[in-house]
DNA sequence: TTTCAAGTCAGGAATGATTCCTACATAGCA
DNA sequence: TGCTATGTAGGAATCATTCCTGACTTGAAA
């Protein structure tokens, strides 16, 4: 969702991080799309507008922001890490074919809770619940793969 | 859980798995311990009895016994991958001190499933929960250092 | 408005987990 | 027992991420 620039410029001074015309950049990048890009993703994003943009700035930015807790991280396998600008409780349905990651909204999953026993002393901070299957594109590549070899 | 060798063996046959020494002593190593090492964890553990074991042989073996679903891979943040023998459903507590992970058996999480709406399209296969937080230890180790600065 | 220190940036080198390559060895089957 | 697909060892290569360093900004204070 499209982030105006003095909101984005607010979220930052109320989340004590500096704002600087590279930050401002990449976070309008991240919060614009809901495809959960890479930090490669968005460096090469950002970079059309800002050319000297180097992708040491964009993983020193992303940290900057997940610390401040303006950026999520989501990991798909242990491999590239995904970004999020969107912050609220929400979990994600991963796809195995293409890695694809869609967003699930849902009370349910967000209220998750283990009983004190499950819990076996660890101190819970929060939970975060991936579904992994096939998105409707890579099931129809599927269903053509199949076909072709009938 | 210690398994031993002619039952590693039938589950290899099993799964089409071809046995050999490594991946057995790779299974085993594996099968004993709840503590979802890493391959390189599981390298230094099984090197021990066959010194001329590579890493090449871990990650392959690893990779085909997870293909063959006789291993699990669990994943913490984006870096290094963590295996677990056990393949039953369960979910994990990590740990984000000391990165330990300790599984959760709950059959509520075992069943949690998603709406057809929710589902949009998507066909899904599993999923994971993790709870993030400290474990026990590393709240301990927290209220030492908070007592150190008063 | 000027000044300054802390913080940030760019670019490149370093790191480290994982994957790739290749020649030799072995499992499983006839 | 011999054949062949597959697995193994060892080392090189890859690639996302982190580290390093010196130059540049930002934000706040004088
Ligand atoms: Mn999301
Ligand atoms: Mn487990
Ligand atoms: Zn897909
Ligand atoms: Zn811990």
């Amino acid at each position: 969702m499209k982030v105006h620039p003095q909101e984005i410029e607010a979220r930052f001074r109320r989340h004590a991080v500096r704002v600087t015309r590279q930050r401002a950049a990449i976070y309008a990048a991240l919060t614009e799309t809901t495809s959960h890009p890479t930090a490669e993703d968005l460096y090469r994003t950002v970079k059309r507008q800002q050319p000297l943009m180097s992708r040491n700035t964009v993983y020193y930015t992303l940290g900057v922001l997940r610390q401040a807790g303006l950026v999520r991280e989501v990991n798909v396998g242990h491999h590239v890490a995904r970004f999020d600008g969107n912050v609220t409780a929400h979990h994600h349905l991963i796809c195995l074919g293409c890695s694809r990651i869609m967003d699930v909204m849902d009370d349910g999953l967000n209220q998750l809770a283990l009983s004190h026993r499950q819990a076996r002393g660890f101190q819970v901070l929060g939970h975060r619940v991936e579904f992994h299957g096939y998105c409707a594109e890579c099931q129809h590549a599927q269903e053509n793969v199949m076909k072709r070899r009938e």
